[in-house]
DNA sequence: TATAAAATTGTAAACGATTACAATTGGCGG
DNA sequence: CCGCCAATTGTAATCGTTTACAATTTTATA
């Protein structure tokens, strides 16, 4: 491998030179700029980031943490980190933590040990007493699911208002049986939006029954449809669902058609995040959109603002709700 | 930052001793091993993996090159790569290359000057003579899409068998009149799918017709719709549709639902990697199923062993037909 | 042309680990 | 108690950069 001081040799400068060259310094003669580019050209030089890591005490990664890689909601952010990222010489380590406490642990021993400059942390089952105190020393975004008057700053949306409108939406088209799909409540998103949820009902006075709120494990297809078999055999059987991932709607809706139900004439399904999958299911889905790509370009800014040693502020994005064919006939 | 000499003092030792504490050598009594652990919890000493990596020249990074993080299919196989690096203590940096040759450029420099220690690629778009020119000093994996006869290493199925059993199927059903919606024929895969769909059917004696096989320039959902709406102004209108990807199939599937013909009736559909969504669809998805997961965890191990200098032979998985809604009444 | 100031270049010390090789220690037999 | 050998520990070089500071060259000025 040719390294810096075989360059320095065949250009006859010093190590401190090329090095120059190489940052693009401007105290280096155009004259012996070319010769030092000539002799990397000739011996094919790279600098080896290793060494320049080393020296900087950088290592120019970012972590993301998502529970799930299979959700399309952090695919699309993920889009827009990497966009950020790579325009800023940045790369990403993808880390999935399926929610476990190890996993977690193993990629935050990577920043600890300078492996990695900062941390993208999308995951509602964050351990926050470590990642609180990794925040002290290191640069930490949360996006999404976020830890209010932690110091940490976030982006996200207002998920108890997102959650609001989705269920006003329903009440509006007709609906007083409505039943939601929550995830864990543990997390803080699904605290909100269930929030939400029961503020559209108050609002129409429509009593709150706690059986009408279902739990799913994880936000996957079968989350969904296990919640809507369960819904479909409660007594005064819901007319309508808010299920708070679009995976989950997806899910039930699949269970409503497979018991030969009608969407949206015997149920209607209300989804969340607006992933690509929910305008090909049939009836495709009525959603609220996310801004995810967005989300994900901002956070990524966030996150390397703060590396830098700058201070940001939290964002609040906006969302929209979409209106398709599971809610409209 | 505290360093192997400020556990070396504390502990009354040498840094090398420290040194062999950490990578756990035996030639160290086990009473200063003690001394030394002490040391390092009092201090709460992590080595620095930068340094780590400048001597001993690895980075215990492996890229993955997919063309598109939004692809269901690529996100199972990232799975198992990720399941097995991570237990072999690497840690996977995932780069999306959108199938741009600057992009992957970026990414090759990564492994060129020791970023990252080997490249595990699934995108078919790759620039093959860089690939090839890479892999003569460098780790690298195919999964999924390869280079015959080009020395690199790679899992894959029977992409050709898989079309033919695929086209076979519909065949056997009364299909005669079946189309085909391939992506980019560059593409090895593309190439292979498409000699299966042709042997099929001359198999059976049924003419090829040119006309039959659209082509999508990407795997999204859009592509397949597109497609499906020129299937259906054929003259001598398909009855059936072989698509190379389940987002082609899903979208083809979706627009064939908007013009309310019946699926399987009017029109057939099989598509291709068994995504978890195309469970979903209505009617669910006839698909080949390719053990995404366990390419991954080959792929990975190979990679691994290749960084470690063992030579590793190319795998060729088995893949299954899966029945479903889209092609059984 | 001499001299001060400015611009360019070079020297050598970091960064934080690993590891040949050297030095020391301890155990054991005679 | 001495000498030898093995086991343990230490010293210092090394990986490949960057950069403070020193040294040199160039330029400007009188």
């Amino acid at each position: 491998m040719t390294n810096i001081h075989h360059v320095a040799k065949e250009a006859g400068v010093s190590v401190a030179t090329v090095s120059r060259v190489l940052n693009g310094q401007n105290s280096v003669t155009y004259k012996t700029k070319l010769k030092v580019e000539e002799a990397i050209n000739k011996l094919n030089y790279e600098p080896s980031v290793l060494g320049r890591n080393l020296r900087n005490s950088e290592s120019r990664i970012l972590l993301i943490l998502i529970p799930q890689i299979s959700n399309p909601f952090y695919t699309e952010i993920i889009k827009g980190i990497e966009q950020t990222a790579i325009s800023l010489h940045y790369n990403i380590l993808l880390c999935e933590t399926d929610s476990s406490p190890q996993r977690e642990n193993i990629y935050f021993e990577l920043v600890r040990n300078k492996m990695a400059d900062g941390i993208i942390s999308m995951d509602p089952a964050v351990n926050r007493e470590t990642l609180l105190k990794l925040a002290e020393k290191h640069a930490i975004i949360q996006c999404s699911e976020y830890t209010p008057d932690s110091g940490i700053p976030y982006v996200t949306i207002d998920n108890e208002e997102a959650a609001y409108r989705a269920v006003n939406h329903l009440i509006q088209i007709g609906h007083r049986n409505i039943a939601m799909i929550n995830s864990d409540e543990t997390y803080l998103y699904a605290q909100q939006r269930r929030q939400g949820y029961q503020k559209a009902l108050l609002k129409h006075d429509i009593p709150i029954r706690p059986e009408y709120v279902l739990h799913a494990s994880e936000l996957g297809f079968d989350n969904g449809q296990q919640a809507m078999k369960r819904i479909l055999k409660l007594k005064d059987r819901p007319t309508a669902v808010f299920a708070v991932s679009d995976l989950l709607a997806i899910g039930a809706l699949k269970e409503v058609n497979n018991q030969r139900l009608q969407v949206p004439e015997d149920m209607a399904i209300v989804g969340f995040d607006k992933i690509d999958f929910s305008n090909m299911t049939y009836p495709t889905l009525t959603t609220i959109s996310q801004p995810m790509y967005k989300m994900g370009k901002i956070a990524a800014s966030m996150l390397i603002d703060r590396i830098k040693g700058k201070q940001v502020e939290s964002v609040i994005l906006e969302h929209e709700l979409v209106i398709r064919g599971s809610t409209a006939g």
